[in-house]
DNA sequence: GTCTGCTATTCTAACGTTGTATTTTTCTTG
DNA sequence: CAAGAAAAATACAACGTTAGAATAGCAGAC
């Protein structure tokens, strides 16, 4: 036998015309336009539709509709727990409207985001939501010339011209730090993330800020660099931790990279948070476990997706939205969630006021 | 002006044929037989492409081909972090064939698996991945009738014809609560996940299993419905530990739920693992987080849907491969990570002996 | 009965590719 | 330099669908 597989064949709507005695338009019709074919046609048509468990091709319909009925996600890190709540939130009402999901992971390597972008343009998704923006990326540009419609998401690169919904960095980077302030605390270090992403800078901005209108002179040597991950941070930080002047308090730019520096502080027989208090950001599920308790910034990131799903459709299903030539910021507040992490000040014997 | 952005325009192949004085043939033989097109012609032709930008178009493509070049991933819950790295595993493998993944996200509502499944067979995806399969759950059937490829991965209906890979889930179960009554514990709990899911059923066996070779007999009782969640395992934990003959230990059928079981346990006074022992199941990239340590049975999944992964396209580029007649089920060893959340035995002021 | 004006259906032409068959061009060889 | 072979390029049909124009069917009005 063998090779039986290749035989399967999806019935078409010659078929299902030829079955029902009708021509293909109409079953078009009562797929498409159920008002305008007469009742006892549509019965028929239906049943012989169910007979042969005919499915439209969206590829043959696209070609003609110009809609493929897919949009598409780019993300830079899939781990990165703060991911797939978005996701899940995407998928959901894309599904509601009858679009698929394609899932494109860029990594931090930005050869393979214009390889996503070649993708994404030959299966011609109708819109993308871009969530993994780099400074220097051009990619919005790229699909808008192609009339697929871009929503940027959470990062957004130096310049830009399609709408924007992301969070309040500079503030929540404001109030971690100032909370951190409070507890007594002076020399605490930043975590940064991906080099120039527009989150990471603008959290690094209210970071500062918060500083500047403490008097207190950003010690740039506390200031490093942890790519938004495990890896990189669990590196960084067991030098700083280590360092004889080690900070006190440390805000990362994620919540991921502030389980890696309590990982290593713990590591390096540090206490946390009497030893060294811990700040992130986005409030992934397992930091309100009661296990960690991480202090951190809440930014509603599900809520924040759907948002973003909604307008990328409102955008391609009206193309005269006025959205698409004028497109607008749109940055929702966060909240500092207080935990364990950041528990009290500590008294280092420092050798500095 | 208005509406300027659906005018936007992608070039075709008879574009650059007429650009480059050629006919649209020798266009898709440069794309696609390379070899074949005198190197003159094609540096002209390849000229040409440049200057329109031209990217052919999968779904006329793949109206000829019947490839589509996409192939569909299946799962249940995104939100539980042992699945991101299975997906990242999968995009990484798909963009390098030049496939997408279209990303479904089924929960546990059996009927947005079949509304899934009816995109799938519309926007014609050459394979699928299930990870999400119910215990009754006739998919495979109506995909592989429609002759898309389809392998199980991790979760497999009681009835299937198609390759599966999994891990051994009732050796995993068997070594935790192997080690749990080694530690001393005989009135240890499982949390089961979904209903009838087969990971979670396989790995109750191995509990049951490793409870009759030390003599202990199973308390009905002490099993649960976690259903792979956090709000359901802290509902039905709160109520297990609260009670006077509650557990010593806890072996959850996943670590998102064991988390949940440690996050009551803490709100509801008791230390672990002084006063609950607990295992999990995946092991999650935050379990080996020192904060953390929990003890769980790794799987490592990213490896595992690398494999399935592979296997799928194997199948698809190959429709003569033997595993398309004879499927056959592949299990891989799992192993326990003995962490702190196991710690020590625990003596209760209990009734039994 | 014939005509008017609907509604319901059919016909034809796209959409952008690739495969097969055919023609043209180029190269080899006696 | 002609003939034949090999290589390169072309012509045309097909993939499965929808849009729009054209036609058929079928009331009701005179």
């Amino acid at each position: 036998m063998g090779n039986t597989a290749s035989r399967h064949h999806n019935s078409t709507i010659k078929e299902v015309a030829l079955r029902a005695g009708v021509c293909i338009k109409t079953i078009s019709n009562v797929v498409n336009n159920p008002g305008i074919v007469k009742a006892s046609t549509r019965e028929r048509v239906l049943q012989a539709i169910a007979e042969l468990d005919y499915r439209p091709s969206a590829a043959a319909r696209g070609m003609v509709t110009r809609s493929r009925r897919l949009i598409a996600f780019l993300l830079s890190d899939f781990t990165n727990p703060a991911y797939p709540e978005m996701v899940e939130a995407v998928t959901e009402l894309a599904r509601q409207k009858g679009f698929m999901l394609l899932l494109c992971n860029t990594g931090r390597n930005s050869g393979e985001e214009d390889r996503n972008l070649n993708l994404i343009i030959e299966q011609q998704a109708d819109g993308v939501i871009i969530s993994s923006a780099p400074a220097e990326s051009t990619s919005t540009d790229v699909l808008t010339k192609r009339g697929i419609r871009v929503v940027l998401f959470n990062r957004r690169p130096r310049n830009y011209s399609v709408n924007y919904i992301g969070v309040d960095n500079e503030g929540g980077g404001h109030a971690a730090t100032s909370h951190l302030i409070q507890k007594g605390h002076s020399r605490i270090a930043f975590i940064r993330g991906d080099v120039g992403v527009s989150t990471s800078v603008e959290r690094e901005r209210g970071y500062r800020r918060a500083l500047a209108e403490n008097g207190i002179v950003a010690d740039e040597s506390l200031i490093v660099l942890g790519d938004y991950r495990t890896e990189e941070t669990s590196r960084v930080s067991a030098e700083m931790l280590t360092r004889i002047d080690r900070p006190s308090a440390v805000f990362a730019a994620n919540d991921v990279m502030a389980l890696a520096v309590i990982d290593m502080a713990i590591r390096l027989g540090l206490r946390v948070p009497e030893d060294l208090a811990v700040v992130g950001f986005d409030d992934i599920a397992i930091a309100s476990n009661r296990m960690i308790g991480l202090t951190t910034v809440r930014s509603n990131l599900r809520e924040l997706a759907g948002e973003a799903t909604k307008l990328l459709f409102d955008l391609i299903e009206n193309p005269d939205h006025p959205l698409n030539e004028n497109p607008e910021d749109r940055i929702l507040p966060v909240s500092l969630q207080v935990r364990h992490t950041c528990g009290g000040p500590v008294v280092l014997d420092s050798k500095e006021g």
